[in-house]
DNA sequence: GATACCAATTTGGGATACCAAGTTGGTATC
DNA sequence: GATACCAACTTGGTATCCCAAATTGGTATC
């Protein structure tokens, strides 16, 4: 794998785990050495990440993209839009048996396993879901709107309660799906986005000042 | 502007314009030499073209997107689910003043107005349209794809009848927006997504002999 | 003590040199 | 004449060097 590649998979992991806070400043020379790569690779992964969004020029530097209430609002509309338009595609498949592999997926997930697990399969459903769609636009859309909500979702304080609600909403969305009932499919997804979102951003404006303090810049709505 | 900048937009144009032809082979050293910049700058345009869609890695080297019919008819879907989006937002809008913009932007356009002008007005009436919802990732989107649209635009063989056409399902989307009736403004929209993409492929597809002997690469549905 | 100013350092933008892998064109052999 | 093989060239990937602008830290002046 080349060196850019490396440090640009290298950079996002660590972006997106949080051991570069959201709103810390970077230096190409800091990425150059951390990683062992000369500048040109590393300027190469800067400007992939830039269009991922997961880092942004900050006048001549760049920054880790603070976490954004406003932008996570925006994403929650076009998430809708999107999903929900991958999702009738779906339905309007004859073969339903690709859902069954996402459904083994988020049953995968019980009381033991741990939260990074949790994280990752309450993203890949979405992401999962709008790739059976078959329209490569639509599922890129999700995958690069989820890779935009993964901080924030990795922020967001969630109690056993709050995990199985989404995992039983999933759940729901899927059973729909199998029985071609689109509209229906199409309810229970919107719903949950929506919702996900509202205790998303609420949850992270009661800890705003907690997770200030952690160092991570949170930009209100 | 830095030299990425400029090498990035005038490359952009070539390749927008027809120029540099779908399919054709680029090599970082003719760029560079083509520009007068050196292979800094233009490996960083490079890159940021790649994620616009607008050229692709062939192999170890650079290659113009071809026309890719298959990708014109997905692009068509991912751009109802989101414009449509986007138009329901805007309708939900009390302010409709923002409506005439786009409004003088169609009337700008009459039997005397060049092809290229008609082309980008009909572009940016998606653009502006969706940058009326308010919402970055739902323009984004329908900018992207539209970028993504243009050179198959340009190529498809529009008579007078087909121009006059759009323009008016053009207005009769921007008159149900400003009565605030949404469901007849999306309807229209997706009508209209719907035809145009119909006439483009058919276009491109009974063209394909005539396109490919032009030196321009297009890839079947 | 506050402030204006200057030098040293840092940093991103760009240019260039080098390398390895792949391609090409020609030549020698059969 | 076809083919196997080799050398020269091309090309993208990477490292490194230079530069201008911005930041920083200290100092002198008021």
């Amino acid at each position: 794998m080349s060196q850019m590649h490396n440090v640009e998979s290298q950079l996002r992991e660590m972006i997106l785990g949080l051991e570069i806070g959201p709103g810390e400043r970077l230096t190409e020379r800091w990425i150059e050495s951390r990683f062992g790569a000369s500048r040109t690779p590393v300027r190469a992964a800067l400007l992939r990440l830039e269009t991922e969004g997961l880092i942004c020029r900050d006048g001549r530097g760049w920054t880790v993209s603070p976490i954004n209430l406003a932008e996570l609002e925006q994403i929650a509309v076009y998430r809708e839009a999107v999903e929900v338009a991958a999702l009738r595609l779906t339905c309007a498949q004859g073969d339903k048996s690709s859902v069954e592999v996402v459904e083994a997926m988020l049953d995968s997930c019980g009381s033991g396993t741990p939260r990074e697990e949790w994280h990752r399969v309450g993203m890949d459903f979405h992401i999962d879901l709008a790739r059976l769609s078959g329209n490569e636009f639509l599922f890129r859309a999700v995958r690069d709107a989820m890779t935009r909500l993964s901080r924030a979702r990795w922020l967001e304080v969630r109690d056993e309660a709050a995990l199985s609600r989404a995992w039983a909403e999933h759940h729901a969305i899927l059973a729909a799906v199998r029985t071609g009932n689109a509209d229906e499919a199409a309810r229970q997804l919107s719903a949950h986005i929506v919702g996900s979102r509202d205790r998303l951003v609420t949850s992270l404006r009661n800890d705003r000042r907690g997770l200030r303090a952690r160092g991570f810049a949170v930009v209100a709505a």
